[in-house]
This record gives structure tokens, C-alpha cells and sequence, in this order.
DNA sequence: ACCCAGTTTGGAACAACGTTCCAAATGTGT
DNA sequence: ACACATTTGGAACGTTGTTCCAAACTGGGT
């Protein structure tokens, strides 16, 4: 009857939920999301692919909580927000924090929305939504509001995750942006006048900027919606 | 040297690539994105699997062109616009098209991102953008606008594939929805107030309705910031 | 120092998957 | 009718997530 109490020391390479989580993380930034099955798991932490059982149900709570594991790390980092000015800086934060993490670790994006209503969405979907009192945004539309906010950032990360992947086997993000701006400029002008406009703006454009202007854009929209 | 032409009739059960997506499709409907296999499509189809493979090259190029086909429906039906009042209606037609297209096929909200400007996102890139002038956003501003435009739709895609995803083994809408607001009031007050105070407006949200604001949103932002 | 109940380990085995291969069947052009 | 190209579909391959279980290890009671 006595609880299974973990404070003995054991080996010091010991498996454990956190360094398997760990080891999990390495395998995926450096490999992607294909690189990670249960046998380079256990190749990378010596051991074999049935040990990691007893400690992690299965892949898609690995993937889970490595996820969670990131969004935590973000929002740990974000200040209080009293006035309006600062609420709007901290989404921003948030926001940019996301987009961050996401760049380091694309197959977050993928597996965020995966499962729904997660630990990591939820603690994002309050850390959001919390900050909208502060930005003058009535009751009755913070839910609205934050859902946008969410899944824009959703949106953004999910992009950037594919993006990411295509990568990993072949080109670096330069060559990937050129060679998509020339596949546009070769459409037919007739059919695609916008494509063949913001073609070289394809090229040249810096992600983060425009994931920021496109938050801005949602925030622009809250305070207009205020005294409309 | 002759080309392969294939204006012979052969026999009225031939494989296709045509009614390979479209069994792919139904099965994709039927039985989620994981029960897409190809021994169930050959089974379907009363054939093997490798005869599938002289029509398709496998099975990304499948989903891409089975996305690709539901998107080019949902934009078949949008009208031209002149006037900014007709761009926003556009606008908000392609939009709402798209949800109730991923609301009926959840596996596109899946696959939508997966290859980055896929012929499916290209449309719907171009669609969105090109629509933007009549709105009287400025011609720098476009490429920006349409892409937080284009990421929101993908990211409320991405939420509803994972909703539905869960849904194929177990509960039903409501029935989710309720106990996520279940577990969002049972959350501590003081760490998560936001969504204790909005978990009612979950259990009783229309997910459409609430997509629609987010565009609204947006539009909002659009037009603030062209006399700001 | 010994032993014992419980946990941890890790390799083997399993079912299912995407894909490849190839011999047979089917079709087309002469 | 014949030769040739395409289409078919079943078998086979390598890899995956997961399960299973005998062996090794651990900490507490004698």
C-alpha cells in the first residue's frame, strides 16, 4: 500500500518521463516530426523501445507534452498588464513569443492544434484572453476576440510548421521564398493579377514583420469596434 | 512516340485518377483522415493496391489533389466585385465558403497547410487578394492583409479538423463542447478567470458565427488603418 | 547478509502501413 | 492475327507504433 514515492536516486542515467520528453525535443528540431519514432528514441537514450512505455503512454502524449512544454516557457515570460497600453504590448508579447518558439521548434505548429483544447492551448486561450479587459474590449466580445487572436497565431504556426518541413529534405527559407516568387511571377497575369503584384514581395519579405502586422491588424480592428 | 492518349473507352469500372480521388474522398469523410488507407481504397475500388500507384504517385499527392479539388468548388461560386462593398462581400463569400467546405470535409482543414502554396492555397490566396483593391487597402498593405486574412481562415481550419478528429471515435459537438466547458469551470478562478467567465459562451457558441466575427474582425482592422 | 515484492528494463514479436515489384491480363495499332 | 504498350492486382519489403514477457534491478523487512 505504500505510494510509489520516487525519491530514491537510482543510476543517474535513469529513464525518466523528462528525459524522454527531453530526448524527444533533440530528436524533433534536429530531425522533424518524421525523425521521431520510438526506435531513435531508444537508440539515442540506449535503452530499448519498450522501456519508454512505462513511462509515456504512447507518441501522441510525447508530442503533447513536449508541446506544452514550450508554450509554458513563453507565457512564463510575459509581464502583468494593468492599462491598456500595456495589455496590448503583452498579446503582442505573447503573440511574438509564439511566433518565436515556433520558429525554433517548427513541429510545434503542427501538432498545437492536433489536440483540441490542450494543456498548452488552454493556458494560451486564458493568457489571451485575460489580457482583453485591460485593452477595453466589452465582455460580450472577449470571447470572439480571443478566439481570433488564437487562431490567427494558429494559423501563422501551422504555415510556418509546413513550411519548415519542406525544408528539412531540401532548400533553406531563401531559395524556398525565391522559388515560390518565381513560380507566381510565371502565372498568367490575366488570372492572377494579386500573385504577379506581391511577387517580389515574396522575396523579400521578413516573416516575423509580417506576423506582427498581421496581429496588429486584429488589435487595429478590437479598438475600432470599441466606439463604432 | 505516340502519346498516351486515352480517348479509348475501355471498360466503364476503369481506374482513374478521377475516381480514385473521389473514393478517397468519401472514405476521408466516412472514416477520418486515418482510415485512408490504401488497402481500404483498393478494397473500395475492388482492386489491389499497386494499380492505384499507376494513377497516383502516392498518397500526399492524393490528399492534395482531393483538397484541391473542394477548394476550387468553394471558389467557383464567388461573384467578381467592383465596389468596396462587393469586395467585402466577396471576401466574407470566400471565407464562409471555405468554413462550410472544412466544416463538411474536416480532413482539408488537416491537409490545407501541409504543402505550403499548394494549387489549393494559391486560389484561395489569389481569390482573397485580389479582391483587396476594391476594399481601398493601400497597395503595400496587400500582401500583409491578405496573408493575416489567409492565416486566421487556416488556423480556424487547422481547430476544426482536430474538433472533428476527435469526434470521429467519440462524442458528438455538443456534447464536446460541453464537457471542455465542464472542465474550463472547474479550473481554478484565480489562475484562469477569463475562462472561467467565457465557458458558458462555449457551451452555447455558434462555431460559425463566431468564425465570422474574426473575419469581421479583420475587415475592421483593414478599414481603421486606411485613415489612421 | 539475505530475500522478496514490485518496478524497470529491453529485446522480440505483432499487426498495419506506404510503397515496390513483377507476372498475368487487357488493350491498341498494324 | 500478331507484337507491343499499358493496366492490373497480389505478393513481398522495410518501417512504423505498440504489446508482451522474461530477465535485471531496487528498496524494505528479516
Amino acid at each position: 500500500m505504500t505510494p510509489p514515492r520516487q525519491r530514491s536516486v537510482r543510476r543517474a542515467d535513469a529513464l525518466s518521463t523528462d528525459r524522454i520528453v527531453e530526448a524527444a525535443i533533440e530528436i524533433l528540431d534536429a530531425e522533424g516530426e518524421r525523425g521521431l519514432t520510438f526506435r531513435a528514441l531508444a537508440a539515442r537514450l540506449s535503452t530499448g523501445a519498450g522501456a519508454i512505455y512505462h513511462h509515456v503512454a504512447g507518441k501522441e502524449e510525447l508530442l503533447t507534452e513536449a508541446t506544452t512544454g514550450v508554450i509554458e516557457r513563453v507565457l512564463a515570460d510575459v509581464p502583468d498588464s494593468a492599462t491598456p497600453e500595456e495589455g496590448a504590448r503583452a498579446i503582442t508579447l505573447i503573440a511574438l513569443g509564439m511566433f518565436d518558439a515556433i520558429d525554433e521548434h517548427p513541429w510545434v505548429g503542427a501538432h498545437l492544434p492536433v489536440v483540441p483544447w490542450q494543456p498548452g492551448m488552454v493556458r494560451l486561450f486564458e493568457s489571451i484572453g485575460g489580457r482583453l479587459d485591460s485593452l477595453g474590449v466589452p465582455e460580450h466580445a472577449q470571447f470572439n476576440a480571443a478566439s481570433a487572436l488564437l487562431n490567427y497565431i494558429l494559423g501563422v504556426a501551422a504555415q510556418n510548421a509546413a513550411n519548415a518541413r519542406t525544408r528539412v529534405a531540401g532548400t533553406g527559407r531563401e531559395e524556398f521564398m525565391g522559388e515560390t516568387a518565381d513560380r507566381w511571377e510565371q502565372l498568367s497575369p490575366a488570372s492572377y493579377p494579386f500573385l504577379h503584384r506581391v511577387a517580389t514581395q515574396l522575396r523579400h519579405h521578413d516573416d516575423r514583420e509580417q506576423f506582427l502586422a498581421g496581429v496588429d491588424l486584429v488589435l487595429a480592428g478590437l479598438a475600432a469596434g470599441q466606439d463604432g
